[in-house]
DNA sequence: TAATGTGAAACCGTTCACAGCT
DNA sequence: AGCTGTGAACGGTTTCACATTA
């Protein structure tokens, strides 16, 4: 065979983290549901992707499938566990708990992929001592003793924009590793910390935006739109036909 | 000038749309503070990007700069809250008013961000009829009947996995165009509506993944970890060596 | 002079198409 | 016969570098 030139083979794309995850979730529940095998076409589906893509994703993984018959179940869910550190012991702490830190501390899904919640932290005296969702408060200001006996990896971030900064520095001074940020705002902390940032607002807004240049039907839409969103069909240049895309490509 | 061949111009990419959101939300930060004016490099370090990421984002959405000085805030937040349809008056509502509904009933970032919730259902017939965070809760079964008063455009969905995909059809049937799903299953719906999926625990996990892979420093991690992760330097195939990329590009 | 604005190159991820297995 | 596994083409996004301009 020829040898490739100096090509850089199959990593995995950073992307395909996300997708193994939403991967994993629906073969827990077919597995659960008695299936015992799945094709990369079906797998496509579940998470409305292109089944190539599955394919790829599950290679860069080393899962392997059976040619003529699709992939094990069982086996897919050890071996994407396994890269995603399912088995992994991962203590989580919570700080700040307003609404969101209460609903978080109750919503049972972090538990179900295998984080342990092994503690909360809150500002308010009258919340300190209690307990949510089964997760015992303690005051905010201990955070570097209690975090000494909980060993916590990583730490869910839901106070108030104003106090996130400050406490993610705590947060990390703690020895955290990572942290899952909810608060507005972009951490700045050092690349040894690990964060992802949930902007609930922004989300919002990217589905604004998605449904505002969605092919318009039957259904509701705000009075004003913005005027200037420039797209293919829209270009400023020469040459602004260009061939239109076919409009559903994905099965 | 040389007329450029053909070539498709500046689009907005779609993940620039992510951006822009943030970019709106340091700028209207900056503005409170008086700041008027920030370069390309000042917004980079704010969202943490590289400043040729923001020049492009800019440029794609006809933002003018001042050359050797920079981007006026109250125009840059005019122009993004323009794309992102900010004074477009959205109107949306909540279904499912357990522990994370309440919690996103309560939050204010959606109505900072120019979005209405006009109301929320609920199958409880204890919250029924109560409010929180001024939101009324209305009866679940009647959405369909009070959708034509409320003439909302978007939905939070907030209830539980089993129960997702039923009341998402019954959503679409009221003219819903977009929905945020908080539910960790991929809603199957007609193309013509828009969705946005947050799954914590997924979040969480690629979080998870991000600390695993990040260079060792003295931070807790669990006892074990994933074997096989591929990445650039374990590559299985010739040229291993590949000249290491500096290790910290952007200012 | 210090920044924007932008072609062109590099990079990354996806799609295509098909050879290879079972 | 059917589906996986994968090179190669493709397309979108980012980076680079620099001409341009207030």
């Amino acid at each position: 065979m020829p040898t490739p030139p100096d090509g850089p083979p199959n990593y995995l794309p950073t992307v395909a983290v996300g997708r193994l995850s939403l991967y994993l979730r629906e073969l827990q529940r077919l597995a659960e549901a008695g299936v015992t095998s799945a094709n990369s076409q079906a797998l496509a589906r579940l998470i409305d992707v292109s089944p190539a893509i599955v394919r790829k994703d599950l290679a860069a993984i080393a899962a392997v499938g059976r040619r003529g018959v699709g992939y094990d179940i069982a086996a897919l869910i050890d071996r994407i566990g396994a890269m995603l550190g399912t088995q992994t012991h991962w203590n989580v702490i919570l700080v700040g708990v307003g609404s969101l830190g209460t609903a978080l501390l109750r919503y049972r899904g972090f538990q179900r992929q295998g984080f342990r919640i092994v503690g909360a932290f809150d500002l308010d005296p009258r919340l300190v001592g209690t307990s949510i969702g089964g997760t015992l408060i303690h005051p905010i200001a201990d955070i570097g003793r209690i975090a000494k006996t909980l060993q916590p990896h990583l730490a869910v971030l839901a106070v108030p924009v104003e106090a996130a900064a400050s406490v993610a520095a705590d947060l990390v001074a703690a020895g955290i590793s990572g942290i899952l940020n909810f608060a507005p705002t972009s951490l700045k902390l050092p690349r040894s910390v690990g964060v992802v940032n949930v902007d609930l607002a922004s989300e919002m807004q990217r589905l604004a935006f998605a449904v505002s240049r969605l092919p318009t039907t039957t259904a509701l839409l705000p009075e004003s739109v913005p005027e200037f969103v420039p797209t293919p069909e829209s270009a400023p240049t020469t040459a602004a036909k260009a061939g239109r895309k076919k409009t559903a490509p994905p099965a």
